[in-house]
DNA sequence: AATATCATGTAACATGTTACATGATTGG
DNA sequence: CCAATCATGTAACATGTTACATGATATT
């Protein structure tokens, strides 16, 4: 049906919450989804494009600036809850970890423990920014979000304890393989 | 660099086991690294073709079929080594589930909960398929690559297991979340 | 005045899937 | 002989980033 959905969901969904410059919404994304989500000017303007000719969005003259402020309409919040009731389909599995890993006899097992040790250092640097944002969070009144905002933190927290009980697994399966083996 | 390089691993790597045609590639891809990687047809012989024009790769006519086999030489298998030990780079994030249910308001709770609920069904039944795929590695002979099998093993179990736990605590989340509120 | 930030857009490129076209080989 | 599988390839499409071009506004 719609060309590039997963993008107008996030441009819509961002659009639902306070009329904004696609500039702004860029920002909104990268610093709200930020942990889950990405989108670069070169999605954005094009999909306000079509999204304004489909008059899902509404955009006027910004006053204080030379840009445009773009608002969602009706249809486009009818649209947006459409999108978002459609079943989510996994995107195929692409692991560039684990696809270097699971070649790692080529490498070596010090090279293998490197990376590992690498995703480790990454996964408790996530966990220290899940801390801080579920705590800004919890700070905040709930304007009646703050649930749906906590499922994503907690994805998050989830997932790089998972990443840091992997490394160590990891680290003792790798320190068992003898280093003389032919690379 | 070189185009394509995560496909161009996958290939090199399929071809550092054993010779094999490009149809067996994307089976091999398909069997044995399903878990984290995937590669279509449409990938795999165009990077046949590039592999082959820079002398990463050998083609032999096949006397049993109608095909080529395809052999990886002594400059691919340099390649490769190279490639496995660039440093992986994540992908931008992008988590659709998320994404909905971060706007999950618009949806109400009790869809969010379905979608919830059906990730952890796929959560348990890749959990059963990971306890499998264990058993299997740990009842054939260690070749010398049995280590880094387990490690891609042991990332799909802890992922699948993060994903359940998640999931239990979002169910929590959102059991408190008022039905009655304006979605 | 210079610099940073806000703002909009496009073109080139990269990567990937899906559908199609074509034919050989094998097993029932 | 017919169906399934093996085998190779291309074209169209989808999605996405990066780099570029351009200019307005705000801050120091």
């Amino acid at each position: 049906m719609a060309r590039s959905s997963r993008t107008d969901v996030a441009v819509l969904g961002a659009l639902s919450v306070q009329p904004m410059s696609g500039y702004a919404v860029r920002a909104a994304i990268t610093e709200t989804l930020g942990h889950f989500w990405s989108e670069s000017f070169g999605q954005i303007y094009p999909a306000l494009a079509r999204l304004e000719a489909a008059g899902l969005v509404r955009a006027a003259a910004d006053g204080r600036t030379s840009g445009r402020v773009f608002e969602i309409t009706d249809d486009g919040l009818a649209r947006l809850r459409t999108m978002l009731a459609e079943p989510d389909e996994p995107a195929p599995p692409r692991n560039g970890l684990l696809l270097r890993l699971f070649f790692g006899r080529l490498l070596g097992p010090d090279v293998c423990r490197d990376l590992v040790r690498d995703v480790r250092v990454r996964a408790e640097a996530s966990l220290a920014t899940y801390a801080a944002l579920r705590r800004e969070v919890e700070a905040e009144p709930d304007a009646g979000n703050r649930a749906y905002f906590l499922v994503t933190v907690a994805a998050g927290e989830h997932g790089a304890r998972a990443q840091l009980a992997w490394a160590d697994e990891a680290l003792t399966l790798l320190a068992a393989v003898d280093d003389r083996d032919p690379h």
